[in-house]
DNA sequence: CATTAATGATACTATTTTAGTATCATTAAT
DNA sequence: ATTAATGATACTAAAATAGTATCATTAATG
């Protein structure tokens, strides 16, 4: 089962990288041609997420000559599952699992409550895991 | 994001179902007509789920006439991840995240060290999940 | 022993999601 | 004005998911 798509893979990797680099004292603005010849990723692809990240304001975005992106929040507040809830949405274990007649009482039923909790857990633990962690 | 399929789904509350006649004393076998009279689920694709069940020794299958499905393993030894791993693969939050050159050295990578410890756990919590717990 | 009622196996179709491409518009530096 | 970047959006291809259809096999039973 996968967990993980390509757009979070990508753009974990290309945040590492940007982090990587502004870190180094390096110029902040990266555009998409560095990170993938660095990287070796498909670039329209690679274009479209990261347009999708400043849209989510965890990037800067510039336009025009010596454009490019640029970290917004830092890169110990960029998370995984931020990224995973932008390109693959909510992490949610209960979706459609015991719906209808064995579980019509979906508030009180004990499976989703469980399955609730362990899905709480696991977005906690993957939300330790920052695009920083990962320098 | 999705985490369980429609086989997983079905499949479970069709083994609830037919732990909880079993347990009321009434006939083992069931057939797969009884199953989705009572879940209103679609027939053709319930059988091919239970058919793999069959297959993967969770349930007994009876051919022709009084034929049926029962259950091989007891309710309590079959949880949640048994009837996921069938259906939908591992649960392997590893799959595919930061391969390649941010992480070339798999083996040591401390990412898919941590990615790979919180899967164990959630694999863990998931098999606490059994069709018996479910009654 | 023919009939009937069940599963076994497998191939097929439709829908949705994922992966990736193409293109034109807009913007800013020089 | 030119050039080099992103913004937006529409499109295509491949894979996974959901579901159907059908024929073969088997066992009970009148």
């Amino acid at each position: 089962m996968k967990f993980i798509s390509r757009d979070t893979d990508y753009t974990m990797r290309a945040l590492v990288f940007m982090a990587s680099s502004s870190k180094k004292g390096a110029k902040h603005v990266i555009t998409v041609d560095e990170i993938v010849d660095e990287l070796g990723l498909p670039k329209i692809f690679m274009r479209r997420t990261l347009q999708k990240l400043a849209r989510h304001k965890i990037l800067s975005s510039y336009k025009g000559k010596e454009g490019g992106f640029s970290l917004l929040k830092s890169a110990s507040q960029i998370s995984l599952v931020d990224i995973i809830k932008i390109f693959q949405g909510n992490i949610d274990l209960t979706n459609c699992l015991l719906r209808g007649k064995v579980c019509p009482e979906v508030k009180k039923c004990p499976l989703r409550k469980r399955l609730k909790k362990i899905g709480q857990s696991l977005n906690k633990e993957l939300n330790k895991i920052t695009v920083a962690s990962l320098l």
